[in-house]
DNA sequence: CACTTTTCCCAAAACGTTTTGGACAAAGGA
DNA sequence: TCCTTTGTCCAAAACGTTTTGGGAAAAGTG
């Protein structure tokens, strides 16, 4: 018996002590072909219950995985996923991002597939390292995250017919497959909350222009001012940049409040929170008293801080589970266009969205 | 000649219309063997300089490209590397983490291999995500990170002589291969430097225990106050808890001031400053005037906070690639032990570290 | 009983590389 | 000239699966 399968996973190359066994040994252990073996552990009508049973109990005992890269050759597929992060944006910061992949990495192991990252410096790299995964035949599908409003990456993709989807969208007109956070009705609806608790003057400290995602967040904020009868002010709308000191949320907080009428309410997303808190208790303004705050990504901050910060809080696992979802269908063939979802973005109502003072 | 090479790459199951061309296919263009073609992009000498030429220029000017899977089908090796990484800890915050995993990317990839990633929601998902990998055959090496001083992952890994490099170290004495930042010189180095500037009573706001790398800065800390003469008041040591609001960074902070005597400075890792800037700004206290701070950890918001933040920085993209260069060493059957690299950390000296008023 | 159908199994081909082990001709050495 | 060496090239095997296309025996049908 063991005389049998002695002799095989010994001497590796690299010292690697596999008890590996392979389909020819399983199939010689069990005195079948390696046909038959394959077809009954793949659970093929053709192969009888009890040579079946046979079959799955000795692949067990013999702890048998089959080899990924050789079913790949054979299948065609590399059943593997790619995903390019930059560090540039710190969309990474807490558990946001992470949580967004969580989903995709446990949905795709699911499948049997797995997760390949690059990660890119900056727009130029990140390009670079997706062709190498598209063109090198490393991947099989794409995830896309971070969307700018005119995304290189998007045409790319679309003009060879590689299978994708995007975490986010981005203005194209030919049809493909996203998921997206409902940004504009999230932002609609903290805004007549805040208007509905007697707010009149809400400011919106924005995300990076370019992007796609602060476009439907201006739009539900617009949206939210108009149902509530309230004026749009451009004064209190201001565009807050990540990577230019100058353009912080702290020093757009300070000029907020130079306003001779100042916002009693400040939507914005959580990133931000930090420099916001900064400027106000510069300002001699408490959260929460002075100025209602509702940020959104329920980041811990938010959570944490006294008083806690009110949230849009999108489920970014959730999300990270369907755009895996999604994209094994387009890989199978399907229509891109069938998979647009916009996901509702739930409000937590903490401390800091009181009626205004 | 097009007519030649028509036929191929079109319809591949899903619409990729890839004008992808293999071995057999090119060696025919070019009226060779594969054998040779092969042979000649891999610049073996048995091939004369003209025909290496003329392959290589053709397979520039076709696009070609070795189909990965075969390729590592033959050599076999997956030419992957794993990783594993939690959501648990918010050591993912920030920069540090994710320029870890620039510097680990980016040397992979330059090495022509891929890098997949696991997400596991705890320790027993670390593991089985690890085990997939390892078991699965679905990687050649593994790198690990976040260790905890009994790390169950590492004997594993050594037990089946599995490669793999830690970015950390742990309690075990067999060798293995591992690079670490100097925790211990970098808590030492900032607790004599806040010494020489006349601070008696220093704190020391410890990461979670559990972790081998709190050991580190404690063992530091302890040398800087004897080397500086300083007496050890366990009173000014606290461990502080991510998950665990009760035992926040910011509740010790609290805490520390109550002392009869309290400390003129804290030593912590930078993750926590939120939590002790909210503490000290409750006490009346100013962060750098009042109390010297020294963060571990040269994060965003060390640098943009004002006061800016003196921390400690480890260079998390060299010890990145440094991790990726001697995984690729073990993984050719070198000796892991002889790979056992502690990096120098060094000190950003801002604006929180003056001398006791 | 003779025929068809069903059940169960398998040999061979295929996936796209790299490696092995020559083969053949030209060049060099005696 | 004959033998050896060197320089180029290539056919076949191998990596470990899955799929294709039967084939033989057992079971059903008339």
């Amino acid at each position: 018996m063991f005389l049998e399968q002695s002799g095989n996973g010994i001497g590796l190359g690299n010292g690697f002590k596999s008890m590996t066994i392979n389909l020819k040994q399983l199939s010689k252990l069990l005195k079948l072909s390696p046909t038959t073996v394959s077809r009954a552990l793949a659970d093929y009508p053709d192969v009888s219950a009890k040579t079946r049973a046979r079959v799955k109990q000795m692949a067990i005992q013999q702890g048998y995985q089959p080899n990924p890269v050789a079913r790949r050759l054979q299948k065609g597929k590399t059943e593997t996923i790619g995903i390019v992060i930059t560090p540039e944006q710190n969309y990474f910061s807490d558990t946001f991002f992470i949580d967004l992949l969580s989903g995709i990495s446990n949905q795709i192991t699911r499948a049997g597939y797995e997760l390949i990252l690059g990660v890119a410096s900056d727009e130029e790299h990140e390009m670079q390292s997706m062709r190498r995964m598209v063109e090198g035949k490393r991947v099989d599908g794409m995830i896309l995250t971070l969307i700018r409003e005119q995304d290189p990456r998007v045409g790319y993709l679309l003009d060879r017919d590689f299978p994708f989807v995007l975490y986010g969208r981005t203005r194209e007109t030919r049809p493909y497959a996203f998921v997206d956070m409902d940004g504009k009705q999230a932002f609609e609806k903290a805004c007549t909350y805040l208007a509905g608790l007697g707010h009149r003057r809400i400011a919106l400290l924005n995300g990076e222009p370019g992007f796609m995602f602060p476009v439907g967040c201006r739009e539900g904020y617009e949206s939210g001012l108009f149902l509530s009868g309230l004026e749009l002010d451009p004064d209190l709308i201001r565009e807050w940049k990540h990577k230019d000191p100058s353009q912080s949320s702290y020093r757009w907080t300070l000029e907020l409040f130079k306003n001779d009428n100042p916002p009693t309410a400040i939507l914005f997303q959580t990133e931000a929170v930090n420099g916001i808190f900064k400027g106000l208790d510069e300002l001699d303004l408490q959260p929460g008293k002075d100025v209602a705050l509702i940020g959104y990504d329920d980041l811990e901050i938010a959570r944490i801080h006294r008083p806690s910060l009110s949230v849009l809080r999108p489920q970014a696992r959730e999300a990270g589970q369907r755009v895996v979802n999604i994209l094994m269908e387009v890989i199978k063939g399907e229509d891109p266009g069938k998979f647009q979802e916009i996901h509702q973005v739930e409000m937590v109502i903490r401390e800091t969205s009181l009626p205004p003072s």
